[in-house]
DNA sequence: GATTACACGTGATGC
DNA sequence: TGCATCACGTGTAAT
């Protein structure tokens, strides 16, 4: 229960407007020991105060406000509470940033020619397959997911037992071929489209995947 | 109520640890109006709003090491900063956390076109689509040239009549079909595969052989 | 009564 | 010089 304070009489919680006027007089005459003050300076003192407070309790308000299923409004739970709460936030950002690396802004990637659209991953361009050894036989990946299907294109050389052996690597990666293209191209070209269904399973990167299939594919060549 | 302050020796801005040895001795002897307190009391009183004030002295220097950016670290500006951080995060995670369930649940995932600004309905028919979405419309060609050979490959939205539109496109471009594949992907995606003997009169570009398809396809949605 | 929390006025300090 | 910020002690409610 997110309450907004409830309106004292007396003593004001958070006071929305400042008393303004308040009559109290000095003792002038106490000058003990060090001249204080000048009268005007001192109330100019406290009202620069009241203002630097009630701002700073509006914003703990502001805060407050922003922080779901608060129930204590004190100054210390709020501070609290949002202490967690911004951890929270900031846990499941890199959770969720990390999973949508995984699937959506790179899901194209195409080996053997890295330089297609120019766009570069910065951080985890750790796996640069030995394209030396492969460099001449052609082997492209490329991949797209729309909801929990994934279309997969792979244009390749044409090899005997190939489709067999990505099919299984496919399946082996828990994507379930639910309709599959294959056409000629050339005279030793084969392009190949798959829809798969997702597995829950599944968690490969696009880079993942098409090095698994390049793995497989290499196999039949040796 | 002219309150009586003793003077205070240092002055930390973060006190990480209290004095805790402050040897005050209240003016027992003047009661002028209400007997105030029992000295034990009032120092009771002291040291805890002492434990308190450093509470929240450690709590905002807590939330001010999670705002990343912070230039000053004035308790307004903590409080302030923090709170703008707050909505900044949430307003990441949801724009994340929409695309997420954009991608697992349904609907298009446009690849290389990461802004998409068209909230689609993904439950209604591909029939009433505005003219936004059109110029946004998902439409892509690539094309491989081997010998005589053209591979094909589109990937639009699937709309009624579009592959007879496309294939007479083609056709009237001097390429002649020699082998097709249409495979529908999630609800409203076609990614369709062509192998076309390109005719002897054929010398168009592959950007102007895409802008005719482009301009073919859009021209059913007319 | 004891504990907790708050706003207030105030002197000190740094810019 | 002010001006802004701070921690402090204190009175006062509410729990």
């Amino acid at each position: 229960m997110v309450s907004v304070s409830v309106p004292q009489k007396g003593k004001p919680r958070f006071p929305t407007q400042t008393p303004k006027g308040s009559p109290k007089y000095q003792n002038f005459e106490t000058k003990t020991s060090h001249a204080k003050r000048s009268p005007a300076h001192a109330q100019d003192h406290i009202m620069a105060e009241r203002k630097r407070r009630e701002k700073l309790s509006q914003s703990f308000i502001a805060l407050a406000a922003l922080v779901p299923g608060l129930k204590k409004m004190d100054k210390a739970s709020v501070l609290g509470d949002a202490i967690e709460y911004v951890k929270e936030l900031k846990e499941r950002l890199t959770v969720l940033e990390e999973q949508s690396k995984k699937t959506r802004a790179e899901s194209i990637v195409v080996l053997n020619k890295p330089d297609l659209s120019g766009d570069n991953d910065s951080s985890s361009c750790d796996e640069s397959i030995d394209a030396d050894s492969v460099s001449d036989s052609l082997f492209e990946v490329e991949s797209r997911v729309s909801g929990k299907e994934m279309l997969l294109k792979i244009h390749c050389q044409k090899q005997r037992g190939l489709l067999v052996k990505l099919l299984a690597e496919i399946q082996s990666n828990h994507l379930f071929v639910a309709n599959s293209s294959v056409l000629p191209f050339g005279n030793s070209i084969l392009d190949i489209t798959i829809v798969a269904q997702m597995g829950e399973s599944y968690n490969l990167t696009t880079k993942e995947l098409a090095k698994n299939l390049r793995v497989a594919a290499l196999k039949i060549l040796s």
